[in-house]
DNA sequence: TCCTCTACTGAATCGTCAT
DNA sequence: AATGACGATTCAGTAGAGG
């Protein structure tokens, strides 16, 4: 693999240091970015840089808290990896507890990713405080950020509404920890994974954050959550992990997922999505007729079609929208669904015009 | 007031520059300090809701910081202060969004406090998401931080516990914004304070880590719920705040607040609702598989799960009491009860998996 | 007194495309 | 790069008017 360039190895497992391999795969070539970043902090002495420097994790400033600057200079490494492999609308999330999410956090915003939300996992069934000197430490912090300011990131926000049974959803996600059969056991019985993460939370990532197709690469692949939820959903997916008992568990896994139904898969679409339809093409079909009288939906105004398929009311001459606006006072208005026509005495908003011309458009489906 | 030493101003407001109030006070004096800074939000133009109204945004001078350097500084110097009036056994609150909290984690973290929680504080009724682009901005969060790591802090865990109905205190509180009566107006009527914090959230930091009689300082003291609750709890306070207009509603405030009758009893949560569960959450959890086949009650119609936890069955999409309603051609259905999915030939209503989702739900308190 | 309906509000980094 | 046009977008709760 060349350093500018050269193709993406989809839906497989790197073996390596996740810094060397990000670096060595194509520039903005990822959609998003998952990252389950280790958080211990006696790597001190271990932490490579790619060049394979050693980190130093000593300087006057910090010499009691060496372990902060090296775990800091690790996080500025592999994040910079990160958002070198991003493609501009590309995103990125991290996940971490009190430990380590505050540097992640921190290191993020100082190499211009844009923070979109930052996520609490609640967890339904934490492991209580034994000792009980401290309350209940019952979730972990996700970030979720763009590239850069400029992004236009994926949000699915029709479809992570649709999942909530149509209230918007919130930044606190409330799920079960990993746990049961879902939990990757090895050949002792013991769990493969200290911190294997549930499907449920990737499955709401991905299903957020990315379209179908899209990449999705992992740098802590572990035993391949991130890659299980990412070929179930139908998007492909890059795992960097440098253990091989991780390497070895989630390839077996990853053999025994399969991807779900097609139709499935398709979920509740954008209104931003749908194509544009001009409201003049209302008139040319005769849908309207110019001369036709329109009423505002607080049945307070009134405006007159006119034939290249601008309206006049009250003296205000413009499009559906500017006159709706203009009637109304404000700085904008969405005049499909603020101007109505009578039909059989009833007031019938004019978007429904709009939706029977978007059924007619050869090949658009609506979903 | 000597620079040395001196008695300490309690249950007073301090005029002036909290980082040069604090270092005016004598070392190692204070139990507890409650912060709430500003949290250089950052905000650019100007933002509507549907209905075209304008949000009242946090635009004040105190907020604007010109960059993350100039914020850290900010940050350095007052937590510095702070911990300088700290007791050895003293700890520290902070909180904030998204925008500054990691930079005072790490700061915390930087300058050898010892973190004991992160906290998040989920709000009941927070302000949507107007545009549709993000997740609802729903929680803050805050730091609970000891002075060093060998503190002795105070931690009142059965008073916690007891405050929780007998199940120990979790690290997410949910608990509603600062509204309605509780809400100080100016002489316009308008808010006096644009983040004024509720006195709920006050109430369970000060009964989790002070006694009474302890010295609890704020140095963004605002309107002074911090003092106005430790007032009620039989706390002393110092509260340094530098716009005067804040220092006097404080005071007024403090005037009309009683310390509780010694006797008086906590008032728990309200009656605790049963918690709301999306069928998404059915999906994501992998209890039904997109795909899946559900069959109607009455075994007349069948619908598949989508990914996204809406159904698709006889061309009708949505959610599962949209498409049971749509089927059936009444006005409403409870999806719960009319779905049922096939489980070793037997049909088994999709209200049984919510009911697990529930029992899952252990420590789960509306409030 | 009780209910319904309307108006208003809260720490917010809140759009996208063509010209 | 800046401008204008299109047109998409909200939840829980309080307060007060009116019936």
């Amino acid at each position: 693999m060349s350093e500018a360039g050269g193709d993406l190895p989809l839906n497989e497992i790197l073996a390596g240091d996740c810094i060397e391999v990000m670096n060595s795969l194509p520039a903005g070539s990822v959609d998003l970015i998952f990252a389950d970043p280790p958080y211990n902090l006696q790597l001190k002495g271990e932490l490579l840089r790619p060049d394979n420097s050693k980190v130093d994790a000593v300087d006057d400033h910090w010499d009691q808290f060496s372990s902060f600057a090296a775990y800091d200079a690790f996080t500025r490494d592999w994040l910079k990896a990160a958002k070198r492999l991003l493609k501009p609308n590309g995103a990125i999330w991290v996940i971490g507890s009190y430990h380590n999410i505050f540097r992640l956090g921190a290191e993020l915003q100082n190499q211009g990713y844009w923070m979109l939300n930052d996520v609490v996992w609640r967890k339904s069934n934490p492991m209580p405080n034994f000792k009980g000197r401290r309350l209940t430490n019952a979730h972990e912090t996700l970030i979720w950020a763009s590239r850069d300011e400029s992004s236009k990131y994926t949000f699915n926000y029709e479809a992570l509404k649709a999942l909530n049974e149509g209230v918007q959803m919130r930044s606190d996600w409330v799920l079960p920890i990993c746990t049961g059969h879902e939990r990757l056991k090895d050949e002792f019985g013991d769990k493969a994974h200290p911190t294997q993460k549930p499907e449920s939370l990737l499955h709401r990532v991905l299903l957020a954050t990315t379209n179908p197709d899209d990449v999705v690469l992992d740098p802590f692949f572990g035993t391949g959550t991130t890659g299980a939820v990412a070929k179930m959903l139908g998007r492909n997916f890059i795992g960097i992990e440098r253990e091989e008992a991780y390497r070895k568990a989630a390839a077996a896994r990853l053999a025994r997922v399969r991807k779900f139904d097609g139709a499935a898969l398709e979920v509740t679409g954008s209104k931003r999505a749908e194509p544009r339809v001009p409201f003049g093409q209302v008139v040319e079909r005769g849908m309207l007729r110019p001369g036709e009288e329109l009423f505002s939906s607080n049945n307070r105004y009134m405006a007159k079609v006119r034939a290249d398929g601008t309206l006049v009311g009250n003296s205000v001459k413009g499009s559906i929208h500017q006159v709706g606006a203009a009637l109304e006072g404000a700085p904008s208005c969405n005049g499909w669904t603020y101007w109505h026509f009578k039909r059989d005495g009833k007031m019938v908003p004019i978007d429904t015009l709009r939706q029977q011309i978007r059924s007619e458009m050869d090949g658009y489906r609506p979903n």
